[in-house]
DNA sequence: ACCAGATTGTTCGTATACAAGCAGATATTT
DNA sequence: AAATATCTGCTTGTATACGAACAATCTGGT
């Protein structure tokens, strides 16, 4: 029992101690809380989806709306850079979830293709991500969600 | 000209294309524009802030308030696990920001505490994270910042 | 046809982020 | 006191994330 208190209390640290303290508020509490939303998120994501990580999610998307597009492009669709984008493909391509070849017309780019599994893959996962969105913002009721995903689109 | 007009092209992808097609919505929309929008706001801080990144000042932040605390707690208080703060603790005693010792009294822990130059780091930084969550936020009304940061407090 | 500039993809280095497993120290229970 | 449980910090492995530099390729303007 003690010990599980004394748990407990750990655990709410963070929630509790800044205004234990003081009034304190980290300056950029903003930054801070955008991390953490962040953080669980992606942590409630991996709980619903099996297999996937939220990144892995996106760039199926993208492919399941576009079809083959360039490796870079896929990058710009899902807000990675290059050298992300590359190793986000690399581990779908380990998993057979999609191809990658070069371009007949264009020797730069690198298409890149959801296969036969890939599309299976992402309309499950769809299914979970919806659910995994929905515990993201369970804390607010229905229309604060809606306000707040309004807001969080006209930040970024 | 053309190039310059391409290049823009380029970089609305993101924004115009999924709009440009369908109505389709990334399931995982929230998620997504989380991640997107710490990261926007990452980079935001990167440059206004010199030579911090957001998790190494969250961490000045919390030794500035608390004092000497051991690295498992100044994880807890600035969520960050025992394998991530680590990392970071040991960044900022290369930069001698900190410094970090045993304590007497516990053999497990490891106390952490700012140096001088690191007080007055977090002093000079707390100016500029202010300058960088106010940028962060500045696509917001006054109102909407003050709403969309109540909600966010409610999500973690 | 040519050259300057731009794009694509790769690699390297650095920095979070977390799961899992570990050893050592401390606390609790019996 | 001994057995058990917990806590702390470390290590390894995997996965984003980005800056910077690079070669290969393509495009624009001449």
């Amino acid at each position: 029992m003690l010990r599980e208190l004394a748990q407990t209390v750990n655990n709410l640290d963070m929630a509790h101690e800044p205004s234990d303290a003081t009034d304190y508020q980290l300056s950029d509490q903003v930054g801070f809380n955008l991390r953490r939303a962040n953080q669980r998120h992606v942590a409630i994501f991996g709980r619903h989806v099996e297999g996937l990580t939220p990144t892995q999610f996106a760039a199926l998307a993208r492919l399941y709306e576009f079809g083959a597009i360039s490796q870079n492009r896929l990058g710009r669709l899902t807000a990675m850079d290059s050298a992300t984008i590359k190793g986000v493909v690399e581990r779908l391509r380990a998993k057979e979830l999609v191809t990658s070849r070069r371009d007949l017309t264009d020797g730069r780019l690198r298409l890149v293709e959801l296969t036969a599994l890939g599309r299976q893959a992402f309309e499950r996962a769809e299914v979970q991500a919806q659910a995994a969105r929905r515990e993201t913002v369970e804390a607010l009721s229905v229309q604060e969600a809606k306000l707040f995903e309004a807001l969080l689109a006209k930040l970024v």
